[in-house]
RNA sequence: GGCCCCGUCGUCUAGCGGUUAGGACAUCAGGUUCUCAUCCUGAAGAUCGCGGGUUCGAAUCCCGCCGGGGUCACCA
């Protein structure tokens, strides 16, 4: 196809959560593919709703992840400015050609006036629309008056790319507001003339709209402008599936995840696969694959809920990916304060270690904690180890004697730990499961860790003998 | 309430008239000469919302019902 042009089209009154960033995320698969253009246009005309910072906050989480524009704020070209209220003027100039069609009129109505009209139909169980009590007669319209648009109301029949055949009745269509009495147009109205101008292809919004489309058929018509391919989203839903993800809701700022340390192509990937699948078992899609492959004819008609685990388990699957020397940059901020007196080549051995263990960048701060300082001996781990509490304090400590005596004979490559522990076992008769947790607890003071000769390696001798040495004392 | 959309394992989904209803996450079990993970193997988990049709045969087509969601603004 030619000339494919998208948009994202957000209203600057916060942040984004996920359900629009995926709206944003298919609409720029759309253009990417087809080598169009992605516009990034700012809604700006409801002035009590601006959230200030919003549209800074915006860019930058399209940004963060990649969903790059190639038009909009900061990117000028003849189709903008890319803010509606720079373009107030135009929507001006259009409104007045629908007052001379007359398909405009003036609104001479006040808001207890049409409460009224309201009232008289809900008493009559009728629902309300604005039309029937058009006023006889229009009084010229001027900009500080509310602008009506003049319905034509039949029943409508359209295509959508994602949801097939789509109809409405003639009841789905009524006079709407197009310019508001503080002169700024409303969406539906701003939206049409901008898509119209900017040669907008698609238009990819999600569910809320569908039931205004014929509406904005309508309105086209008025316009003589055909409308642009027409695709509906539907609604992520929180976790529970009863809602529709939404800010009022409790839906997160997709920000917050990449400060969590989940990675952009996880977050790209799971929000393509809600809601988009390419008919094979694929799960795990790159965004070059997302690109070439991404069809909205198999984009899902139901709602599907957001499931975190999932998430998780992407994003591991990602850091595993990653090179440890790449982790380092990535993950830069999620090491312990302690971790500053250490080197970079230090910190990728932890990194290559801990790898398989993170699911997300947080969890590198409390993971990596005891390669950075020796944590206070808990003796809790000891008594709380179903084979080690059975042990006494003296063949412990006698235990980690030995062990101590093996390493400092030891030149500490990772091979010859290895062998030396292996050692103790057939020396000591002992399992793993006991000699060795009582040393990984000995030089961690924690649960888990990596392997146990992988740990004495990043720690080093001095400080292994060091922890060892610690345990033996509070056992003695 | 009117109108509109949707309805397959807990979750994301494959499926487009004939399948033992497949995969993934999560869960559980076993294996990988240590813990936690990774990795591998396996298990459990969906009477395809329900009820009628059509058909030799329906998750797939039709009708009704139910359930969920959306929308009825000088918000987008």
């Amino acid at each position: 196809m030619d000339n494919i042009r998208t948009r994202f089209a957000p209203s600057p009154t916060g942040f984004m959560h996920l359900g629009s960033v995926r709206t944003a995320l298919f609409a720029w698969l759309i253009a990417k593919q087809n080598n169009g253009k992605f516009i990034l246009r700012i809604e700006d005309t409801d002035r009590n709703r601006l959230v200030e910072g919003s549209v800074e906050h915006i860019i930058l989480t399209l940004k963060t992840l990649g969903i790059n524009f190639d038009e909009g704020p900061g990117i000028e070209t003849k189709y903008g400015p890319y803010f509606q209220s720079e373009r107030l003027d135009i929507y001006h100039k259009f409104a007045k050609q629908l007052v001379s069609k007359n398909r405009a009129y003036s609104d001479p109505y006040d808001q207890d006036e049409l409460n009224k009209f309201k009232e008289i139909t809900k008493n009559n169980k009728q629902p309300f629309l604005f039309r029937n009590f058009r006023p006889k007669s229009f009084s010229d319209w001027s900009i500080g008056t509310p602008l009506r648009f003049l319905s034509n109301p039949k029943p409508y029949t359209w295509h959508d790319e994602v949801m097939g055949k789509l109809s409405a009745g003639a009841e789905a269509v009524d006079d709407f507001i197009l310019i508001k009495s503080d002169g700024f147009p409303t969406y539906n109205f701003a939206h049409i003339v901008d898509d119209f101008l900017m040669e907008i292809s698609h238009v990819i919004r999600s569910q809320e709209f569908i039931a205004s489309t014929p509406k904005y058929l309508n309105l086209y018509e008025a316009l003589e402008i055909k409308h642009p391919i027409l695709a509906t989203l539907p609604p992520v839903m929180s976790e529970g599936g009863t809602k529709k993800l939404s800010k009022r809701d409790g839906a997160k700022d997709v920000l917050n995840y990449i400060d969590e340390g989940y990675l952009a192509e996880s977050i790209i990937n799971i929000l393509a696969s809600l809601g988009f699948n390419d008919g094979t078992t694929k799960e795990l899609f790159s965004v070059d694959e997302l690109i070439k492959t991404f069809d909205l004819k198999r984009v899902q008609r139901s709602g599907a809920v957001f499931d975190e685990k999932r998430l998780q388990w992407m994003n591991g699957h990602y850091i595993r990916q990653i090179n440890s020397e790449d982790l380092l940059v990535k993950f830069d901020k999620f090491w312990p304060e302690e971790a500053n007196k250490f080197d970079n080549t230090y910190k990728i051995k932890i990194l290559s270690a801990l790898k398989d263990r993170l699911k997300f960048g947080q969890e590198l701060t409390e993971l990596s904690i005891f390669f950075f300082k020796e944590l206070p001996v808990d003796l809790n781990l000891i008594s709380e180890h179903k084979q080690l509490s059975k042990y006494s304090n003296v063949s412990m400590v006698t235990l980690l004697t030995k062990t101590k005596a093996a390493l400092e004979k030891n030149d500490f490559t990772l091979d010859n730990l290895q062998n030396d522990l292996n050692q103790l076992l057939i020396d000591n008769s002992e399992k793993p499961v006991t000699l060795f947790s009582l040393i990984r607890i000995a030089l961690t003071e924690t649960k888990s860790s990596p392997g146990l000769a992988e740990t004495l390696y990043i720690l080093s001798k001095e400080e292994s003998l060091k922890r060892i040495d610690s345990l033996i004392q509070a056992l003695a």
